[in-house]
RNA sequence: CGGGGUGUAGUAUAUCGGUAGUAUCUAUGUUUUGGGAACAUAAGGGCCGGGUUCGAUUCCCGGCACCCCGACCA
């Protein structure tokens, strides 16, 4: 028991200090003084350096798919929003409104885009005639404007960036087919560059994407235990074609209507990216996402050092470069272990040492960010050593990473146990009625929703936690972000 | 929008109804450099408006801003 309080009061004590990372170390900083304009962010180099990474990985695998990318207004007549029912009716409350422009009061007012479906689709309907023109595969990278109550930094601005992917497909199964592929990408680079874990499912009814047919997720779990949903996917059905009129001909003449997908992953991932990896020490970057992986600090005592000690360190960092890895050589005059405290507040994922010592022995230093762990290389093995060492850097964080996930997820079939499990920060794997009131009593009453029904649900049969009615499986419950 | 809290230097903080202090950061100089260097000098401050008072950064009222907790959400 006395374990646990002290546990509980370190994780409070961490998510502290991610808010103060955020603003040293990603150099973001929320909008504040006499602005109108709240919650917005401003991402200073370092910190859109990690979304010019995020940019550039996802754009390759998506292009790998046909998908192409495109740009659409920001402003968006309003009686564009208004034609799918259940999409205004999500999303009414948090857009923002033009009304005035060139000096004047708009007849129809303008909405600043919370999502682009309406804009898209409009146009699609125009650009799609023959079965010929499909599928469409459309991504975009843009800004969007949603007027939340409460900002979060990066989880939760008003204004944030993103991708949207849209597509218009012939089938329903080449429909849901896509919106898989795109989920599975997600789930790669969330995984295999982000070094976060994450659990693939379909979303509650009432956690559902307005105006889609089904969502689906990908949900990791940040080092307090509360969820963040990563990026969602979503099965939009032929909801939106038949608003927008999205129609073709098929091959026998027939109308028909699309079947559309849509997908994104936002600015939101930098924060879930800290929030997953850093420590006590600052940010903790996985290499492959890193844009500088490793930092060289030349040390020099004497003077009469120094030329040879530079040389060393120049040759050090061009050799790295021929090998496509990205390093900073830091020949600023203060002392090292300042540089050290430095990088290793930002993250960079390795570090090389260069002395007189080393010049003397012909080796380096090489220091884990991840571990601490030090190394002496031979120079000429240092390539080779650098490489190898990014890979286990990058397989070690994920491996803690899922650990934390595996470890903190369990299953309950009791209420009582279920409570306590959600306080304790855990992913709890629960049966559950399927119906959306009881999801409700149970987020008054404990503040957990239903973050997915998991691909890997196992036929069970049980009964739902909070209401004794029979279920067939596990759905996982968690408070989130 | 409801409940609670806080506004002092670029940042972090202290004190006080009567000259606002410390650390850090910044600038310059000297000595330093294998885990956050030392000394010297300089620069920099009370959210806004009103009231009480001989005098307000302090007390009171109003505004504004920010933080935390709820409802909303990628």
């Amino acid at each position: 028991m006395e374990q646990t309080k002290n546990d509980e009061k370190k994780i409070t004590s961490r998510a502290v200090d991610y808010s103060q990372w955020y603003l040293d170390v990603i150099e973001a900083a929320q909008l504040a003084e006499n602005s109108p304009v709240k919650g917005c962010m401003i991402i200073k180099p370092c910190g859109y350096a990690l979304w010019e990474k995020t940019q550039k990985i996802l754009d390759e695998k998506f292009k790998a798919t046909g998908v192409e990318n495109a740009y659409f207004p920001m402003l968006i007549p309003e009686r564009l929003l208004k034609r799918e029912e259940s999409h205004i009716e999500g999303f009414a409350p948090e857009v923002a409104v033009v009304t005035h422009a060139g000096g004047k009061k708009l007849e129809e007012p303008l909405i600043l885009r919370p999502t682009s479906e309406t804009i898209m689709y409009e146009v699609f309907s125009k650009w799609i005639r023959s079965h010929r023109d499909l599928p469409l595969l459309i991504n975009q990278w843009a800004n969007v404007i949603r007027w939340e109550m409460r900002t979060r930094l990066f989880l939760r601005t008003t204004e944030f960036l993103w991708q949207e992917g849209h597509t218009v497909h012939s089938t329903e199964e080449e429909a849901q087919n896509r919106v898989l592929m795109m989920l599975n990408i997600y789930k790669d680079f969330a995984e295999n560059y982000m070094a976060i874990p994450v659990i693939p499912g379909r979303k509650s009814e009432s956690e559902k994407f307005a105006g889609a047919k089904d969502t689906y997720t990908i949900e990791a779990m940040m080092q307090d235990g509360k969820a963040l949903q990563f990026s969602t996917s979503h099965n939009l059905g032929q909801n939106f074609a038949k608003a927008f009129d999205v129609n073709f001909l098929d091959e026998s003449g027939t109308k028909q209507y699309g079947w559309q997908t849509s997908w994104g992953l936002s600015t939101r991932v930098i924060g879930g990216l800290i929030m997953t990896h850093s420590d006590d020490k600052g940010l903790v970057l996985p290499p492959k996402i890193a844009p500088t992986q490793v930092v060289i600090v030349p040390i020099v005592p004497k003077e009469w050092d120094k030329q040879l000690v530079m040389e060393e360190s120049q040759t050090v960092f061009s050799n790295l470069r021929l090998v496509g890895i990205s390093s900073k050589l830091d020949d600023r005059n203060i002392r090292p272990g300042e540089k050290y405290y430095e990088w290793e507040k930002k993250g960079i994922p390795l570090r090389i040492e260069i002395g007189p010592k080393d010049l003397a022995s012909n080796t380096v230093v090489i220091v884990r960010r991840d571990t601490g762990e030090k190394k002496t290389v031979s120079l000429p093995d240092l390539n080779e050593a650098v490489v190898s060492t990014l890979e286990l850097i990058q397989n070690n964080l994920f491996e803690q990473a899922n650990n934390r996930l595996v470890e903190n997820t369990i299953s309950v079939d009791s209420w009582e146990d279920f409570i306590k499990a959600i306080e304790s920060g855990k992913f709890v794997r629960a049966h559950y009625s399927g119906s959306a009131d009881v999801e409700e009593e149970i987020k008054k009453e404990t503040g957990a929703t239903v973050r997915c029904i998991p691909f890997d649900q196992v036929e069970e049969s049980g009964v739902c936690i909070k209401s004794g009615k029979p279920s067939n499986g596990r759905v996982i419950f968690a408070k989130s972000y």
